[in-house]
DNA sequence: GCTCGTAATGTTTACGTAAACATGCGCTGG
DNA sequence: CCAGCGCATGTTTACGTAAACATTACGAGC
């Protein structure tokens, strides 16, 4: 359809009706500027021992016919992708979302594409089924934002010679592990209301299945314990903010209570009603302090204090990571940690004097 | 590595060295199995014309030698890449999270995997750079999640044969569309207001810029005008709680307003402790409804109620149009609406009856 | 003037798969 | 009893690209 003089040569028409998708290929551009396909190839990759002549002839038969590489051919040739693969339990959490958002724009820098391979429920079964089409995805390398646990029988299914960095979970033995410094983290936040005057740090922890709730209530443990403090019962959520506020309805009849240190913002959301309709003042009478820093915390009732994730750091040490193992090798496995960051907001503050007595 | 006997013919041992990626091919198993390599061809497609006997000996092999077949070759004889291109603008709002979501899903569903094509910023040359580099790209067709303005001088450098569906937009006449129904959403909680009683209904509008913003706004005027309600000043914020703070500020000192529709959740999250700081109760003396349906904001203070939209839906169709559209060609651009559905929560209630001759 | 070197370009081949066509064998029906 | 059919399997080829190797052509050096 283009200005070509009417010879059936002039672009290969043997498929065209049954999948007119593929334009022109290099054979074609050859064949209009009057040149090999290598020549046209050379062009296409910009190689040098091309004359300035030759090359803006092929470019403009490019042109002309709308040329497109085949990434297929290539990748065939190449014998690599120039594609990751990312396997994630849903875009289910704020951290997910941005770290597979720093992903994708890393691994567009480094000239990579990313392809989605997401997982329904996780199960071990569906984990298990993700790796196995991976098998048959066209990715150089994997990097898996989800918990170890899961990955654990999950293993044998992994193709030979791809990569994997795993993000958000802790196994530095077996896999390379990128993760934000969570312990760090949550010993930042109960140092942060022990600092003001609180007595004791009360934690809301994320589910027992979770591995990073696992870790910052030891983090929340050991920072109570270095700090000579005995603590509080344990109350679990399971990350929602309505479980937030079921547990928030318990906390609120726990007078003693004025400081709580809740596993993630959205915990804490719910957490804030729940003292809110037990007339529970933020922070005049209990502190409450929460971990991910949602760009909706700033504006809770009241700013909500947090720990802030680097996941846009995450993200970019994950592609970083696993383009340097395809490089140079499986050569070692170790976590690395993105430090986190304390955000001060007005949900913290130092307990209000209380009458002398009312506890030890 | 493996038990094969020692003869180099085992498996092709060429680039091994340079490129260890690359497992078994077909004529391996083949050898392997002692078949031909169109009988393992036949076997990994599951098609018929093959002996149980036969077919137990190549998986064998394949299990053996770890085949997995690759989709660079198979894409290339195919003609295909089973692969689709999604075009978005960051991860950054929950609408676009969850359509990219229900679309991996849906896709993998219909034998499709999904690659990620991040434009950092929404500029014309970004989006425009995002389809020069889908040019190259192994995919198929491609969804775009995407006000459609920005597609407009982008459109040029679409691949032929590509064929394009548009999410969050509103271009039927040149465009494949999915969205929801923003503007029976829109009219619906405006409706839902005047309902419970209220002279009228201010609007906190979305950015200038955007269509879903225009779109609520004009189908909150609209809706006032047919019911025969003057409209009040509109209010703009730029969707963030932060703004929608600031907006909430200087409504609170509108005594006549007594119910505000805010165009999504994050500014009504906002509006929420604007109007809480100003003494103003929710809902006494103002009701609040949002647009989006955040899990979060049933915990809200108080809970919000809102329009919920189904991006699920969208996402879904958005995947079964365009492989509908590769299969049986573009035949007629269209706008698919997804309704939307009211969640009534404590944010709204009628007004508090006032003195008479408050206002008219 | 002839050879040699180098730069530009062309030719061959292989990547792994799968369609199309070819072969060979056993069994059925007249 | 054998033609002929159908089924299981093998052989050839092409997909589009790019590495490796081959071939020109032209100018420099002797």
């Amino acid at each position: 359809m283009g200005t070509a003089d009417g010879d059936s040569t002039a672009v290969s028409t043997r498929k065209r009706a049954a999948r007119p998708r593929q334009g022109a290929s290099m054979a074609d551009v050859a064949r209009l500027a009057g040149v090999s396909s290598q020549t046209v190839s050379r062009v296409a990759n910009g190689f040098p021992g091309v004359t300035e002549e030759t090359r803006q002839q092929v470019m403009a038969a490019m042109r002309e016919l709308g040329y497109r590489p085949n990434s297929a051919a290539r990748a065939l040739k190449r014998g690599e992708f120039r594609t990751l693969g990312v396997i994630t339990f849903s875009l289910s959490t704020h951290g997910n979302i941005r770290t597979l958002e720093a992903i994708a724009t890393s691994a567009a820098q480094h000239g990579y594409a990313v392809t989605l391979l997401p997982v329904a429920v996780p199960t071990q079964d569906e984990v298990n089924g993700a790796f196995s089409r991976l098998g048959e995805l066209a990715v150089d390398a994997v990097i898996v934002i989800m918990e170890i646990h899961l990955l654990d029988a999950a293993t044998v299914s992994l193709p030979p010679g791809v990569q994997v960095v795993v993000a958000d979970s802790d196994a530095g033995d077996r896999y390379t592990v990128v993760d934000t410094d969570q312990a760090g983290g949550a010993r930042d936040a109960v140092r942060h209301l022990l600092d003001l005057g609180h007595a004791t740090v009360w934690h809301l922890a994320g589910p027992e299945g979770s591995f990073a709730a696992q870790r910052r209530a030891n983090a929340w443990h050991g920072a109570l314990t270095e700090a000579g403090v005995a603590p509080p019962p344990l109350v679990r959520g399971d990350w929602s903010a309505e479980s937030g506020y079921r547990a928030g309805l318990r906390l609120a009849e726990e007078r003693d209570c004025t400081a709580v240190f809740a596993a993630n913002d959205q915990m804490a959301l719910g957490l804030l009603r729940a003292l809110h309709e037990r007339g529970r003042k933020v922070p005049d009478d209990v502190s409450v302090i929460g971990f991910d820093d949602l760009p909706e915390s700033a504006s809770f009732l009241p700013p909500l204090t947090t720990i802030h994730q680097d996941f846009a750091e995450v993200g970019r040490l994950c592609v970083e990571g696993v383009i340097d193992k395809m490089r140079h090798g499986d050569i070692a496995h170790g976590t690395t940690l993105v430090p986190t960051r304390l955000v001060r907001r007005a949900s913290t503050s130092s307990p209000r004097p209380v009458r002398e007595g009312a506890r030890g």
